[in-house]
DNA sequence: TTCTTACTGATTTTT
DNA sequence: TCAGTAAGAA
């Protein structure tokens, strides 16, 4: 009796971390024992249910904090989750030695175990960069012509079999001959050159794993009894090795507990397979499946837009969020004429908002996110929020380590510590330039293969039987020489190897380089190095920096500053925002006409998934909008509303009437508009129609976006027949301001300030002193 | 060898 | 539009 009171009280001391938990989330934690399937959908507290579940695990006693794994997919989700736990577990987290991304988990593994595939523990690792150039090098000494067969194709076409963790030898014979017949034959040489390396690249790290796993049965067995419970975060993402990886580690205990949302997988382009999400039931039989619906994150109508939205898509499992909190905005929707005015317009409205105009709390700029659905959308805003001087920060982009100052630098470095890594040799042998042209590297990399040794090797080789010019010779001796004396520095143990890494870029000239370019990113890259210098302070020595650099480092932008964040919705996915904006709802852009070209049904389907994502983002207000004509490649083009808009529900959407004499407008868009107007109040949708709205469209092209000033642009008169123009000064959108010389009917010659001389047609043009500037 | 100019062709990018 | 590259000129 008092013993069974003990272990109550014990029990409810110990397991106030449940507290707070909605029922779901609570099975979700406590359904330990055998496969798991939590199907999370945005907002739901997944993370939340994912890292109480870790620590219930280690309070019931079922597991060490070393024998629990927890894949993530970045950096960044794995950092999340260790230091949330740390909250709760104190320092016990560092025991959890296996959190962490697939990769740099089977970085680990593949450590323990390379010699199996032929590689030594100390093999590098290969991104995206090195593995391009090695292909390219390959196609080149296969006589294929470069431009019919880029590069990056082979790459990709390697990569789709890696993800399915398919070897040379189980290539289907359906996909060996693409890639002008030899991609499978391609293949083989690349895995061949990446062994004679010691190298692999992102792929192999799990294909090599899940290759050692099938074959040698002890050392699988040893890493599912090392694992107790598994636990896998965004599992919707998975490709197939990495699903056959999972598989492998959990068949004989099972304790695997997957966490995803099928609505939310947008990188089926990238070898993703919805699949496994789709047939976990079938993979694990008696699986438990629990939904987490409730939403703590949005407002009701966002969800309900949201939900209509997905709905459309065939392929899902079916979830339904909800959500007890009440009323809201509405999500709103809003057409303009063009991509500048789209800017413009959602400028002026964060500035509404930080001011907390319209009755609603001020907001700050970093609670504000704009999510466009490919990069070059971003210029726009940059530009405008530039010229109104809102703060704002770019997400996503060239991360740090793929610089190339910082490439550069690495492979310094890589050089210095390891004198066969060719790869790295080849980066920095004319980097700064030596005069070490492509005939000599030529004869260094002929050298190499011929004797099968190292290029620094080699080219010492060259150097000796005078095998080179002049300047040749004598620049890549005393490089040679360099690299000697800076590995002699390594072992030096009275250099610190921050300064080491200093003496490398100086005296190498490497850092001169960049001194004496005149680009205005100089000094930005100069930044940069400075940078990973700081960065070394955190490692013992070079040698451990780059073990971890090719997995680990990415720039955390600082969440402290006050900026509207501008990025991708690829890149949005797992955050949060209270206002959103989406801009470029147009068929094309968004849904992205490749996607649907390539992949159909499914491709619209994934698309449709991304504005999920992106709806799901904000918590307050969300913004929806299109304009009518998007400049693409230069080129004007109008555009139709996505057809998404139809797909949203009219009831949980307000549409905006925008501002302007003639409030912008989207020729095609009117029929939609309309088709919402019935249930929201006056619009006037004739306007689309009126006079001045032909007028507008007519003078499309023509349109001056003023720069600077807070007034609405004015709009001009088009320009007489009858006027003559002679000696007027005009502006055209893309020659800029000249003066009129010629008048041949509607034909102008123009002598433009900046373009010379040119001949327009009138309505391209406009009187100079209409324009505001 | 390197600098200049002409051409081409273009989403999304966790590692 | 614009960046990245490939062929020509110094």
């Amino acid at each position: 009796m008092s013993s069974s009171l003990i272990a109550k009280a014990t029990a409810a001391r110990s397991n106030h971390y449940l507290d707070g938990l909605n029922l779901e989330q609570r099975r979700a934690v406590e359904t330990i024992d055998g496969p798991v399937l939590m199907l999370a959908g945005a907002g739901t507290g997944k993370t939340r249910a994912l890292i109480t579940r870790i620590i219930h695990i280690l309070n019931l006693r079922k597991a060490r904090t070393n024998e629990i794994l927890a894949v993530t997919f970045t950096n960044k989700a794995a950092r999340e989750m260790k230091n949330r736990i740390q909250s709760n577990l104190g320092d016990a987290v560092e025991g959890m030695s296996w959190i962490g991304t697939f990769h740099s988990i089977c970085v680990k593994i593949l450590r323990a175990h390379s010699e199996i595939v032929g590689l030594k523990s100390n093999f590098t690792i290969l991104d995206t960069d090195d593995q391009i150039r090695l292909l390219k090098q390959l196609i080149q000494a296969e006589n294929i012509d470069e431009k019919r067969w880029p590069p990056r194709l082979l790459a990709h076409i390697i990569d789709s079999w890696k993800n399915r963790a398919l070897i040379p030898e189980n290539i289907p014979v359906s996909e060996m001959s693409l890639f002008d017949s030899r991609a499978s034959e391609l293949y083989t040489f690349y895995q061949e050159r990446l062994k004679s390396l010691n190298a692999v690249d992102f792929g192999d790290l799990l294909m090599h794993v899940v290759t050692i796993f099938q074959n040698e049965s002890e050392i699988l067995e040893s890493y599912q009894k090392r694992f107790k419970y598994i636990l896998v975060d965004e599992y919707q993402d998975t490709n197939i090795a990495q699903y056959l990886w999972l598989r492998l580690l959990a068949s004989s205990h099972r304790n695997i507990c997957c966490v995803g949302d099928d609505d939310q997988s947008i990188y089926g382009w990238r070898g993703a397979e919805v699949g496994n999400i789709l047939k976990f039931e079938n993979d694990f039989s008696n699986a438990t499946i629990i939904r987490l619906e409730q939403n703590y994150r949005s407002t009701e109508h966002i969800l309900a837009t949201a939900s209509h939205l997905i709905n459309q898509n065939s392929e899902r499992l079916g979830k339904t969020l909800w959500t007890t909190e009440n009323g809201g905005d509405k999500v709103r929707l809003i057409g303009h004429w063009d991509g500048d005015e789209e800017a413009r317009w959602i400028g002026d409205e964060i500035e509404a908002s930080q001011l907390g105009n319209s009755g609603n709390q001020p907001i700050n700029a970093n609670q504000i996110a704009i999510l466009v659905r490919a990069s070059h959308q971003m210029r726009s805003f940059e530009d405008r929020f530039m010229t109104i001087g809102l703060p704002y920060r770019v997400i996503g982009g060239p991360r740090f380590y793929e610089r190339a100052e910082i490439r550069d630098a690495l492979a310094y470095f890589r050089v210095v510590m390891s004198q066969d890594d060719d790869l790295a040799f080849q980066r920095i042998v004319n980097r700064p330039r030596r005069g070490i042209g492509e005939k000599a590297q030529q004869k260094i990399n002929i050298e190499a293969r011929k004797n099968n040794i190292p290029m620094v090797m080699a080219a010492a080789n060259i150097c000796q039987n005078n095998e080179l010019s002049g300047r040749a010779k004598k620049e890549l001796t005393s490089l040679l020489m360099q690299i000697n004396r800076w590995n002699v520095m390594l072992t030096d143990s009275s250099i610190k190897h921050i300064e080491l890494a200093e003496i490398i870029l100086d005296e190498s000239g490497y850092t001169e380089m960049w001194q004496n370019e005149n680009t205005p990113d100089a000094p930005g890259r100069l930044e940069n190095l400075k940078e990973l210098i700081k960065a070394l302070e955190q490692f013992e020595n070079i040698q451990g920096f780059i073990e971890h650099i090719s997995l680990i480092m990415d720039n955390e932008a600082d969440d402290e500053a006050l900026k509207v964040s501008i990025m991708t919705l690829h890149a949005s996915k797992g955050l949060e925002f209270p206002h959103i904006y989406l801009p470029g709802w147009e068929d094309g852009l968004f849904p992205s006409q490749r996607s649907m070209d390539e992949t159909g049904k499914i491709g619209l389907e994934e698309e449709r998934r991304l504005a999920y994502v992106g709806i799901t983002r904000a918590e307050q207000l969300c913004t929806i909008s299109f304009v009518a004509n998007r400049r693409i490649f230069g080129q004007w083009q109008s555009a139709l509303p996505s057809r998404f808009i139809d797909e949203l529900p009219e009831d949980h959407v307000q549409v905006l009437t925008p501002p302007g004499l003639y409030g912008g407008g989207f020729g095609a868009a009117a029929s939609t508009i309309s088709s919402f107007s019935e249930n929201n109040e006056g619009i006037e949708n004739d306007i689309y129609n009126s006079p001045g709205w032909q007028r507008m469209k007519s003078k499309a092209h023509t349109k001056i976006n003023p720069t600077a000033g807070n007034e609405d642009y004015i709009t001009l008169e088009p320009l007489s027949k009858e006027q003559s123009l002679i000696g007027e000064r005009v502006f055209h959108q893309k020659f800029g301001y000249g003066i009129v010389s010629e008048q041949d009917g509607e034909k102008l010659t123009v002598s433009f300030e900046k373009a010379g001389e040119k001949k327009v047609l009138d309505k391209y043009v406009a009187l100079a002193d209409q324009i505001l500037m």
